[in-house]
RNA sequence: UGCCCAAUGGUGUAAUGGUAGCACUACGGUUUUUGGUGCCGUCUGCGUAGGUUCGAAUCCUGCUUGGGCAACCA
């Protein structure tokens, strides 16, 4: 179990702090019991990953187990794939969880709670369209009224909820409701809904069942069921607990209600700025191909950050920074990327690329010759070794490293300027070569021999250095450059204005909010070392940034994806 | 005009009645064969009005602002 991103704490949060105090008082027999309950309707994503670190990690550091339970109740959404999918990207962030269950292993026992309510005159079957029962269920400020088929009798009842999974009854024609309170404050009190039908057959029990389970009927038994002793959730469904408790309530029968009983604690979700995080949107993006799939590295899913680049512990670095919550926060990107950089900074190999080649020609050096020169792979780690690297007198240097006319504070390659090419010798820029059009084609420089890295002429100080790649020596790449998907720094809330403001599909006020640069792809150059590269395998590229290779590169045709940028303070300069 | 929840630098998060701290960001400086990294430093904060107390970010009340709740979704 990851731990590596655990630092000392000086504090807890409020949900660990209650773990601590609960234990310690020996509540629930001293067991600590947790689960991560997605449903299986779409795939993960960094907010998803907020919820995993919480049930995972702290069932792991308090010697506690946390279960996978896939939330399956309602089988027009949900699908085998996405269970799959989910499973492939708990165990890549780095947890493991000890039994694999769904709520749809539940429904025998939960028609059995059903029926068991029914008996107790405390839940009715009413077959007033849904239309009707919302119109009754009245509205936060103003009293339910009660449904005629509120006080049926319990024989009727029973019948037709039997009918109500036979298969012969329609959809919408009945539902099964708590009888509660219909002038309850909390709307979720009035006569909630716990069973309705669906005919669509369900991904793991096919047609045995015509009635599920509602959520509020089904997530906290589920828990109960399991022996869950702290179920944590997102914000939104503060308003259900009183609900869950009281289902619970009802299963203990009234006995041992404050004690070996799961409870429910709600924590802020994940907002992050330039992200959009709801799988329903998400679904909309990849449906409509503004990006390639879920797995895109634009996407803010699991699968999209580990194609871009990013390690499973940085993601679990930054979930360890933003901490867990009551208030409904926005956080940076700029903390996850940060924590991407600390990850890979001390990890990625250094390498060679030019991304926007420009040809360099030193004038002086003899033609043919060949240099191998010698590569440290991390300069943060001794233990990482070296590789080499060819020099000869015909070079790539990257488009942006040289400038005819340079401001002063240009460190690079400019006509007169002396410049170090990396682990090679240092130069002076002697001029360029234009197209007709003006371009330069080409930049002309002589080397001085007796500054090769590591004799002694090489301590000169020199103010810039640049990367370089040997034009008879390198490989051609497919780089591509991502930007962040969105414009705005809250699309959702942008969305949501563009949608009052022009009544106009979701999917057009996306586009109107989409960065046209979120990606650029580049015909590059990398260096030879890179030839044996494999799929997720993380580099940096020196000077520029961390990239990863595709799953889509091969050794003929290598695909690069850049995963965050280096920090760049001569970018900030030269705005 | 109901119920519930929240509010600490630009962002996020600590301090649990006793010196408002940390991280990210931004901006300086320093080191550096990556304008990276490291190191040092700077700026900016308890929503508001009362109350309790020797003492309040913390407890109480009002106000303001924000969020959630009226799916046969989860």
């Amino acid at each position: 179990m990851p731990t590596d991103e655990q630092e000392k704490k000086t504090s807890l949060n409020f949900i660990e702090a209650k773990v601590v105090e609960d234990l310690a008082e020996g509540k629930n027999g001293g067991r600590l019991q947790t689960r991560f309950p997605p449903e299986p309707n779409g795939y993960l994503h960094i907010g998803h990953a907020k919820a995993i670190c919480l049930d995972f990690g702290l069932a792991a550091r308090y010697g506690g187990t946390c279960n996978l339970r896939f939330d399956d109740t309602n089988p027009t959404k949900e699908d085998l794939e996405y269970v799959d999918a989910i499973k492939e990207d708990i165990r890549w962030l780095g947890f493991q969880w000890g039994h694999e269950y769904y709520a749809s292993d539940y429904f025998p026992q939960l028609w059995d709670f059903a029926v068991r309510l029914i008996k107790e005159g405390k839940a009715y079957v009413d077959e007033q369209s849904s239309e009707e029962i919302a119109a009754q269920k009245g509205t936060p400020t103003r009293p339910g009224v009660e449904s005629p088929y509120r006080n049926r009798p319990v024989e009727e009842s029973l019948a037709l909820f039997t009918k109500m999974n036979s298969g012969e009854v329609e959809e919408g024609k009945m539902v099964l409701r708590a009888k509660i309170d219909m002038a309850n404050p909390n709307m979720h009190f009035r006569d909630p809904i716990i069973y309705r039908v669906v005919k669509t057959p369900h991904h793991r029990t096919g047609n045995r069942w015509y009635a599920y389970p509602m959520y509020d009927f089904a997530h906290g038994q589920s828990d109960f069921f399991e022996g869950v002793t702290h179920s944590w959730c997102t914000l939104e469904f503060v308003v259900h607990r009183p609900l869950y408790d009281y289902f619970i309530d009802e299963l203990k029968e009234g006995k041992d209600l404050d004690d070996n009983r799961p409870r429910q604690t709600e924590f802020n979700k994940l907002n992050l700025n330039y992200t959009l995080l709801s799988k329903r949107n998400l679904l909309i993006l990849v449906k409509e191909g503004v990006v390639n799939d879920w797995d895109d590295p634009r996407m803010p899913t699991l699968c999209g950050f580990r194609r871009r680049g990013y390690t499973p512990s940085s993601i679990r670095k930054f979930v360890d920074k933003i901490g867990y919550t009551t208030y409904d926060a926005l956080n940076d990107f700029a903390l996850l990327e940060s924590a991407v950089r600390e990850d890979l900074n001390a990890t990625a190999t250094r390498v060679s690329a030019v991304v926007r080649p420009i040809k360099l020609t030193i004038t002086n050096y003899p033609e043919g010759k060949v240099e191998e020169m010698e590569c440290v792979n991390n300069p943060e780690d001794p233990e990482a070794g070296t590789h080499r690297i060819a020099f000869s007198c015909d070079l790539w240097i990257e488009a942006d490293d040289f400038m005819e006319e340079a401001p002063k504070k240009y460190y690079r390659m400019t006509p007169g300027q002396e410049v170090r090419l990396k682990n090679a010798y240092i130069v002076k820029c002697t001029g360029c070569r234009k197209d007709e059009q003006g371009n330069v084609v080409e930049v002309m420089a002589e080397y001085d021999p007796e500054t090769r890295s590591g004799l002694p002429g090489a301590d000169r100080k020199v103010k810039g250095t640049i990367h370089w790649l040997s034009r008879n020596h390198c490989l051609s790449a497919e780089v591509r450059l991502y930007d962040r998907l969105w414009q705005v720094e809250n699309p959702r809330d942008s969305m949501a204005k563009i949608i009052e403001e022009q009544g106009c599909e979701t999917i057009n006020a996306m586009r109107q909010l989409l960065n046209p640069q979120s990606l650029e792809v580049c015909h590059s150059y990398v260096e030879t070392y890179l030839s044996e590269a494999k799929p997720l395998e993380h580099f940096q590229f020196q000077r520029i940034g961390y990239f990863c290779v595709d799953p889509d590169s091969t050794p003929g045709h290598l695909v690069f994806n850049r995963t965050v940028t280096l920090k760049d303070s001569w970018a900030k300069v030269n705005k």
